[in-house]
DNA sequence: CATTTTTCATTTGTCAGACAATTAAATGTC
DNA sequence: GACATTTAATTGTCTGACAAATGAAAAATG
């Protein structure tokens, strides 16, 4: 019943491991793809393979030339911010999550970093959320630049944790739920109320009180969620 | 200063980009690997390159045959907690993320869940729960398997939100510090700690009392972080 | 006609060999 | 010593070939 895996999958898996275990340190250059392929003694387009599979990974990057070859990659949070945004997006799409769902993890993972980021908020932090604010009640803005404005708003609020395992797990919730709010088209009601709630998170923020920030989170995740809800049924279109 | 990427990652980010778009729906066969190497002009190697970047991602899968090619995956929750859970472990090791942080994540987090777990948790996910902290108490028990204990219990309270996305999202944040937790040699006495710890959350999640939970899950945290921290200053090396 | 077997066309997997492009080091030149 | 040239190593790409898998069509069988 089980399916030989290629032998390009093989490798990579091998490589990987290796990579994993610490057995290939950070930087540490790999073989050369002939070397590669007179090990596994396979031809070097199934070491190539194998390679582009790691390289697609983050997991080694390549670099021609004489001295060039394939390194051991350091996976910066950065770099892996792109990669975890994309899955959840698609994981969203692909099964269907409804806007409901979506809503109730990004706000309760965001009311998770709430006490540590009233704790520990920077000036800077403060001074990007009063600028998205800011921007959000500009009168010409698309209901896409105003969902975009609302991401970094809360990407502020999730930085402001000071915590970048934190920062990189929401980046995904939040962001990956962007393209379901484009979907909601903002009156300019909706978009008051929302600046209301921006503008009083940011100041319980500064004046550092969690439990206003925790309750203010809790008031705009029902706001949304309703504000999805609303339009779900509105439009129950299947196309 | 842009380095002009491969043909095949070009090629790899040409259809991933379809996919994501939604342009080539779940399911849908890709034209054969002739075929795109005619449409983009490429040879089939470069083809094979970047069809082997997008099945590492998961995006697409590939079958021999006559009807066989390459097709649209749809990707899973199950299928992306291994990438989510290994990704996560690399980026702690790699970016030498300390004990203390990743424990703030992930109790973080895990505290996000408990009110709705507290008020959806099924019987299954309370048995699971109480199997696990049996194992947790024999006597012979391993310190990699009761960390693996630990890991599955935290899963089973989590699995409880019902919510797949929290599910997914904090599959990485738990899981990855699995490899930390095992570099703690667990006393007689803090097994017994933290027994102790785990029997009262699933007492609460059983009556529903989401403010227990919490507060439990913040001693565990203090105590966890106070363990790994002792570990730490006790044992300073560099290798 | 129904069923089984065989053949066949299609497609991915793997291999071998070649050449282009890139890059750093070695070498030569002044 | 400074600068230009050559060279060797390495990845990127292409071409052509064959093996392996697999479903569909064709043929044989009853």
């Amino acid at each position: 019943m089980k399916n030989a895996p290629d032998l390009s999958a093989q490798i990579a898996k091998s490589i990987r491991d290796a990579i994993v275990s610490g057995d290939l340190d950070i930087g540490e250059r790999l073989p050369s793809e002939a070397e590669l392929s007179e090990q596994f003694n396979v031809s070097r387009s199934t070491v190539r393979e194998a390679l582009k599979r790691l390289a697609a990974q983050s997991l080694i990057r390549t670099q021609r030339g004489a001295t060039g070859g394939a390194f051991v990659n350091k996976l910066r949070f950065e770099d892996a911010y792109g990669q975890q945004i994309t899955t959840s997006a698609l994981l969203l799409s692909m099964n269907a999550v409804d806007f409901v769902t979506a809503c109730e993890a990004r706000f309760a993972l965001e009311r998770a970093c709430a006490p540590l980021s009233a704790d520990r908020r920077t000036a800077d932090h403060l001074a990007t959320m009063r600028a998205e604010i800011t921007r959000q009640g500009q009168p010409g803005l698309s209901d896409e630049s105003f969902c975009a404005s609302d991401v970094a708003f809360h990407r502020a609020l999730v930085d402001g944790a000071g915590n970048p395992v934190l920062s990189y797990q929401l980046a995904g919730a939040v962001e990956a739920i962007e393209p379901l709010m484009n979907m909601i088209t903002f009156t300019a009601r909706s978009r008051d109320h929302i600046i209301g709630l921006h503008t009083a998170i940011a100041d319980a923020l500064e004046s550092q009180d969690a439990a206003a920030v925790d309750s203010l989170l809790a008031d705009l995740a029902a706001y949304t969620s309703k504000l999805g809800q609303s339009v779900a049924d509105a439009k129950p279109s299947k196309t």
